[in-house]
DNA sequence: TTGGAATGTCAACAAGGCTGACATAAACTG
DNA sequence: CAGTTTATGTCAGCCTTGTTGACATTCCAA
């Protein structure tokens, strides 16, 4: 109200963009789109009577195989205990290894067997393609800025677990 | 792979924002992005022992006051019991009116209290004050660039009533 | 006046968060 | 070597929020 409450205010048209009403419609955006973001993972998930809980843990063990339990649950912010659940069933299935640490006999070492890398890759393919077609409709300067918006968005834990997976 | 294996493919750089690669980098960023967009309207409710259900009705019954149960049902992408039980719980604690409708008395109509709306207000000044720095540090090219990619991600449906909130 | 639409409600269930408590094995530390 | 800390697993129980199915009520509209 108070910056963008004139036509053009102290700071012009360029913050027009800051005003609650363009902050609201961002809001609302990243509601309906995360939505869609989901949708088909979670679609593909129902026909094998998974989850998001286990698709965010096939992800990020494809990510980095190998990664630790403690890893990962710092990662995907649960609980052991919620992980620990995933974890079990996909291990029974038989879509994730787990091997005893060899430096650390402590720690267990994450791992897709190939079943659960061919789940891994059908749910990232839907995500992917979605994620494509999304970027090629808006175009290169759109996702740059995309992305530029959503890295700031993170809490400062977040962005600095995002930024070390950017670099393996 | 096919299209920028090379340093520069036959669509050169235009093109690397298609990269499997960057397109896992997009998605995990919307997953990390999300979590810090609801962090903090999460800790907010859960001093009042609701969660992020009533936040989301809440939300719309503010932004359209006067909605029908099956309007808001429409937009949340829920069930009607689930809804019902949000929304039951809402009014019981005096944060939500429904007041029969005046042309058709099936209907019921959605109002915030002065109670609701001092609660939509905490929740949405705290989630605008993590969406207005994230936007003062992007900038505006990137604002724009960061709605244009999540409408392309919604679903036809989803854009639809994003599109429709937009001109109310 | 009757069919269907809008709404509410009850019951039951599942996923996936959470806490608390406890067990085990391995590593570390004094 | 003894004691502590760390990493992990597991059991039990609770909460929120989603689901289906069944059924009652109200009331508009043909």
């Amino acid at each position: 109200m108070a910056e963008g409450g004139g036509p053009n205010g102290p700071g012009g048209e360029s913050l027009l963009f800051l005003t609650d009403e363009q902050l609201r419609k961002g809001i609302e955006a990243m509601f309906f789109a995360y939505r869609g973001f989901t949708a088909d993972p979670d679609r593909i998930l129902a026909n094998y009577a998974y989850g998001r809980a286990h698709h965010r843990a096939i992800h990020f063990i494809n990510r980095s195989p190998g990664t630790t339990v403690n890893n990962l649950l710092n990662i995907l912010g649960v609980t052991k205990q919620s992980l620990n659940r995933v974890l079990r069933a996909l291990i029974e299935d038989g879509l994730v290894e787990s091997r005893v640490g060899t430096r650390d006999k402590r720690e267990r070492h994450l791992y897709l067997t190939s079943t659960g890398a061919a789940l891994e890759r059908e749910l990232s393919d839907a995500q992917r393609e979605r994620m494509r077609a999304a970027y090629r409709t808006a175009g290169p300067e759109a996702v740059s800025g995309f992305r530029t918006v959503l890295e700031s968005m993170m809490d400062p834990d977040q962005r600095r677990r995002f930024a070390a997976l950017k670099e393996t």
